[in-house]
DNA sequence: ACCATGATGACAAATCTTGTCACCGTCCGT
DNA sequence: ACGGACGGTGACAAGATTTGTCATCATGGT
């Protein structure tokens, strides 16, 4: 796959270059913003990879600025420390999903062929399913054992969040700062409405609950048989 | 379902057989490009799998072949690395979707299954076309070349008495009576109206006028060239 | 049983859709 | 080329939907 790597510390640079020259990905590296932002137009890429401090910029600024010159490619965001907060952070700026830095070489394989594949389906036949869910990208239409389910924008949009984040568990930060743009409490319960309106419509299609309730800690949306 | 698998290694031919006949599918397996167009005539098929690196030709070839031969049957390409540029090869030669070659048992299911539900669609009348449109009934959504129009509900329904009366002049009397459901002439200009915001709207999928205004009768709908 | 946490119904605010109208441009017969 | 009829379009207002808030109820875990 081809990766664009944005990464100032020539330490890190060379490590990742390594590890993912390994495992057979071909590696364009950028080491500041405005040279990634340049060498973003050599394209294609399969993802690019993203240091949220940078010399000349934050990560955030770069990942907003390639979303609106219309780069639609994964971006995975990496952080010195895997504070929450900046997790959440990077989810509005348009960052697929984020890694904290002292990373395990398993997991960020890991993570680079989760995105690669999952923005491979979109492309593609703009259908991606999980479990019984089957989301048409293009149309923002949903169906639940072929039924269509109608579902307004904030609906789809949660839902579209669950079905990226398949099966892990999602928490309410999570969900404000990438659905509502939110990086603060909003101190109601908006979230839970949310869910609620949308678990109501996805059961209507059919009875069998999908959205699980992780007590304390947030949601989690389950593959039921498609059958 | 009755599946065409046409795949070179044996171990990944064995592995697909015993997963797919899990599910419930009835295989054929072909081992070669040329074995695979020669069974493909033993059909009837719901779908066909199709490798797309093969001993004697690619799968692009194989699935161009199957086209200009009138087969229509889905086509879901399997290939080793999920690469961008060969995604988007596999798609223009006549692939319906297209898997990288790590994947998982659930995902290879859901979008066989996915795949078949849409030509059994087609078949059915679930999805209508009319040149250049393609109106997914059940989901009350459009497409122009392939791009989503987002339509309000009197728009879509506009757009699909014209797409059912195909080519036919529409009269503004036949158009209140069919999605207004006014049976006298309120004396407004509605239908101008709703004619221009759904004309704005299919131009800005593809310019190409579609919608015509026959003068002093009322509306014909444009039989654009999909290409 | 108690408290914290999540679910739900009802209302209000914001947004989007639809219909109306006034005005402008275009077509066609003369 | 002119005039009148017909169609197109922008702006506004009424209506419908979506979204957020809050109060109240239900449920899980200790």
């Amino acid at each position: 796959m081809d990766i664009l790597l944005i990464e100032d510390d020539p330490e890190t640079a060379r490590i990742l270059r390594e590890q993912l020259g390994e495992a057979g990905h071909a590696i364009v590296h950028a080491a500041s913003a405005a040279d990634g932002l340049a060498r973003a137009g050599e394209g294609p890429f399969d993802i690019i990879i993203l240091d949220r401090m940078l010399p000349d910029g934050t990560g955030l600024e770069v990942a907003r600025r390639l979303r609106s010159k219309g780069c639609s490619w994964p971006i995975l965001m990496l952080s010195a420390l895997g504070r929450s907060e900046e997790r959440v952070e990077g989810l509005d700026g348009g960052a697929d999903d984020y890694l904290a830095k002292p990373y395990d070489r398993q997991e960020l394989l890991a993570r680079i062929s989760a995105l690669a594949r999952r923005s491979a389906q979109q492309e593609n036949g703009a259908i991606v399913t999980f479990g019984d869910i089957e989301c048409h990208v293009r149309a923002r239409t949903v169906f639940r054992r072929g039924v269509h389910v109608p579902l307004s924008p904030r609906e789809y949009e949660l839902l579209k969040f669950f079905i990226d984040h398949g099966g892990d568990v999602v928490t309410r930060e999570m969900l404000l700062a990438a659905v509502w743009k939110l990086h603060f409490d909003p101190q109601t319960n908006v979230v839970d409405v949310s869910i609620g309106r949308l678990r109501r419509k996805l059961e209507a299609a059919h009875p069998e609950p999908v959205l699980e309730t992780i007590w304390g800690t947030g949601y989690r949306l389950l593959a039921c048989q498609p059958g």
